[in-house]
DNA sequence: TTGAACAATAGGGAAATCCCTACTTCGGAA
DNA sequence: TTCCGAAGTAGGGATTTCCCTATTGTTCAA
């Protein structure tokens, strides 16, 4: 089996020796070099091109989702396993956002450290139990979000035509044109939907109605 | 221990026995009832509330998507495990929005079954590996999905500031008046974001931070 | 150290939006 | 039939937003 290359990046040294005393385990994985925060790794990847990067995200000058984002955006091929010592909904967000392709806890046990790098390393996704916990969490409340979107004003048909092209970004004067009446009367319309929503604006208007999902984006 | 009441949803006769069988070695779990369908499903609803129903998806007249979402709908506090012989995409997602606690496949070990009736009985969700794999996909396709919409602009502090507010329905002269400036000033930052978005007005400012999923709501 | 670039501040005038009022049409109830 | 309410139409005047211009302070490189 060929060698797995692995850069660690992590703010605390004592950290970084731990686990890479615990990736020694794994014959067939090198670490190649380490780095104390973001900054660090970019400019260690300018000679060192690892499989894949263990990332912790608190860390001092360039945080992990920072450093994440602006190395596979020079590498796109890398592969980041986040780390995290505890559950922050907003970083596993980030994080997955910025591309990482795992996200664990830094006490996860060695049998998932060797999960996760080998199905990272074969092209997959890990993310250790408790997050997949979270996840399903946040699912949920979409869900009950969905649910719960009730008593919707009534609207007329007119009404809803025009709430559509507004939602489209198209001001008064379009409007008129497109459906061939007063820009007044769209206005007027306007008006309705306002007094029906309880908004005051164009603007609020538009975000009412994607906060209850009646026109589609 | 008490007991966990629970209902078997599925069309075949020898699923249901078989998993019957298996339900037995938990001795805190009771199987009070079975349906073959979605529709019989409702009727024994009627007589008896379980805390738990494991839930078929494949079903003639009322199939499993349906028969969550109207049960749920009668009885809100009922707990839905889903149950599947394969992995389908399209059949998870609208479980989830159906409101299940939890989704596994048919051939799921004892270990596994035992760990989701625990962890749904005490309000958790639970997934099977294979759903978390089919999961952590969609998220990455939402990302990738995310990266090739088009290279965000990068905006200021103070823009992203007003942006946020102005997302959240204020005018130029709450704006102002939140932060300490003049509604010009905020005038101002506005255009720069029109340009820097491409977009004309404040309206169609806010579909884009909406459709870039700049801010969230 | 001196520009150059950029962020943040703000004013004046033009344009779009918002509020109030009013007219027409049409279908159902008295 | 007549009347009333709801939906659709539109105008005048106030308000807000938008565009152009301009000043100040900061950072960074020549």
């Amino acid at each position: 089996m060929e060698t797995i290359k692995v850069i660690l990046v992590d703010d605390h040294k004592i950290f970084r020796d731990g686990f890479r005393l615990l990736l020694q385990s794994f014959p067939y994985v090198d670490v190649i070099c380490e780095a104390s925060n973001g900054l660090e790794l970019l400019k260690v990847l300018e000679d060192n091109i690892p499989d894949i990067i263990f990332m912790d995200i608190n860390m001092p000058h360039v945080d992990g989702v920072e450093a994440s984002k602006r190395a596979l955006e020079k590498y796109p091929d890398l592969k980041i396993i986040a780390l995290t010592t505890f559950l922050d909904d907003d970083y596993l967000e980030q994080m997955l956002m910025a591309g990482v392709e795992a996200y664990m806890l830094k006490n996860a046990d060695i049998e998932e450290f060797e999960k996760a790098i080998l199905k990272v390393y074969s092209g997959g996704n890990y993310f250790s139990a408790e997050i997949v916990a979270l996840l399903s969490d946040k699912l949920n409340i979409l869900r009950s979000r969905k649910v719960q979107q009730m008593e919707l004003p009534v609207f007329t048909d007119r009404e809803k035509e025009i709430l559509e092209l507004i939602c489209k970004g198209f001001g008064n004067k379009e409007i008129a044109e497109k459906i061939f009446i007063s820009p007044k009367t769209v206005e007027k319309h306007k008006s309705s939907l306002f007094q029906k929503t309880g908004v005051l604006n164009t603007v609020n208007l538009v975000i009412f109605s994607f906060k209850h999902q009646i026109v589609d984006f």
